[in-house]
DNA sequence: TAGGACAATATCGTTTTTGATCATCCGCAT
DNA sequence: ATGCGGATGATCAAAAACGATATTGTCCTA
């Protein structure tokens, strides 16, 4: 699936045009994404959960050289998938 | 963030009643819990991707008791950040 | 608005992910 | 429909998540 499914989904069961469609997937995604950058956490009963963690690991590996490469900390979102999500 | 957040955000930039935003954000994302729910992995540029991997069934702990339970396996939800949530 | 359903937390050993990079594949905007 | 920019996969070691359960905290439907 991809975002033009959701679209697609969107148009199918509202009637919406495919500019309009577009325009509320656009809305919500745009507005998870700005809740993350703000480090807050998303937590949206029955599907998931998104938070803001640090990043710690300190070591990652090259292919190629097979050698160790340092790894400089920062954030990381992680995700929960929530109830319904879990019993697939 | 919760749900309803996100409702007020397409409330406000739509100008759309509560109940009508509400019923975009169920439908989006209820396309995806459905595509997941079909083993159909999502890739959305610029969001997200989430894929269904198998889980190996193994062992856990149970804290309480200090013992091994057993844990089968199954499906679970892989989550990977796209860019713009890598780089926040 | 209130209560019922769902999520967070803590714990420990095993399973899984992370992270850089390049080549290949593909989403999606034009 | 086509191309550009973004995503995937492979590799290895270290770091983090997962799982059951009861309790505490909170989302969200009626």
């Amino acid at each position: 699936m991809i975002k033009n499914d959701i679209v697609l989904a969107i148009e199918r069961k509202t009637g919406f045009s495919r500019v309009k469609a577009l325009k509320m997937v656009e809305l919500i995604l745009n507005s998870m994404k700005e809740a993350l950058s703000n480090n807050e956490k998303i937590e949206i009963r029955g599907f998931a959960s998104f938070k803001i963690v640090p990043k710690k690991s300190g070591f990652g590996r090259d292919i190629r050289r097979k050698k160790q490469i340092k790894i400089k900390g920062g954030k990381r979102v992680k995700f929960r998938p929530g109830q319904d999500l879990k019993k697939l």
